[in-house]
DNA sequence: ATGGGATCCTGTGAGC
DNA sequence: TGCTCACAGGATCCCA
């Protein structure tokens, strides 16, 4: 599931292919993937916001979040959900999967080829913005600090407002953008504080190795690809390694590689959690 | 106000 | 072999 180091990765490889890249012609097969546009409007005006004609100018990023802005201002933001995969096709290749493609954009220019969100659990989706600007206080606005360069303080005064399980707090993207159910646990176990600790209740102390597991987590992931379970592919079509490199995600009855003790498995929020009742401790 | 739970959706794998 | 069924999970909405 795409948390913040796969769209990061993403974003890194897509923008030599798609800056620079014209729009030709826009192909939205299933339009109720865009979320905020009502759906009776025309077939060539949602084309048009969707990027048609238009050139592509950069590609920004926050939390989970990957927006293509265009020449002529617009911005196309999209969220991959669960199973969503956002890939570049070559002219002249075909894509691994063609199921469950529901929008394409036809590229000319630098790069020549289509670039195709593809979704099956359509948890996903795009949403459209007549500029940067709009983008960011519609939409980027309501997610918390980009979790990429979290600082402590920031991270800690977040925290305090809440009196929900560290684990809860830090998969809630209003509070802080990018964590999703395999980063929060790897963070808190490279931390070592336990899921349930109460958020409120961090010390600086805490807060600071926190905030640096978090940092140096995701900044890793980033480096190895991202985390491939099954589904995500980058902007080529490549599988991330870094799943290679969990420490309590999807190991529930596992050795924990630190201590040898066998890992806990429980619910926080609706998520399987694990974690190491030896290396996380309560805080007291 | 705050947080917990149901909901959406499909693919997968366990179990019969 | 083929079927059913539970489960996975991010965000959003509803309700206590």
């Amino acid at each position: 599931m795409p948390e913040l180091p796969e769209i990061e990765h993403l974003k890194r490889t897509l923008e030599p292919l798609l800056v620079g890249a014209s729009v030709r012609r826009v192909s939205l097969r299933r339009p109720d993937v865009v979320r905020n546009i009502d759906q009776s409007g025309g077939g060539a005006r949602i084309a048009e916001r969707l990027l048609g004609g238009q050139r592509i100018r950069a590609l920004r990023r926050h939390g989970k979040e990957l927006a293509i802005l265009s020449g002529a201002g617009r911005a196309v933001c999209i969220h991959l959900g669960m199973s969503g995969q956002l890939c570049h096709v070559a002219a002249g290749a075909r894509p691994a999967r063609q199921d469950h493609v529901h929008c394409v954009w036809h590229l000319g220019g630098r790069a020549e080829g289509r670039l195709l969100f593809r979704d099956p659990r359509r948890f996903g989706g795009l949403r459209v913005f007549s500029s940067e600007a709009r983008l960011r206080t519609e939409r980027w606005s309501r997610l918390g600090p980009d979790a990429l360069a979290i600082d402590s303080a920031t991270l800690r005064a977040r925290l305090r407002r809440t009196r929900r399980a560290l684990k809860a707090a830090l998969m809630d993207q209003a509070l802080l953008a990018g964590l999703g159910n395999i980063y929060a646990d790897e963070a808190l176990f490279a931390a070592s504080m336990h899921p349930l600790q109460p958020a409120a209740r961090l010390p600086p102390a805490a807060s600071r190795r926190l905030a640096s597991s978090i940092r140096l987590i995701l900044r890793r992931a980033v480096a190895a690809g991202g985390s491939t379970l099954r589904d995500y592919r980058d902007g080529r079509g490549r599988p991330g390694s870094f799943a290679l490199q969990h420490h309590v995600y999807g190991r529930g009855g596992h050795p924990c590689l630190r201590c040898n003790r066998r890992l806990e498995t429980i619910r926080i929020a609706q998520r399987t959690t694990v974690f190491c009742t030896g290396c996380q401790v309560l805080l007291p």
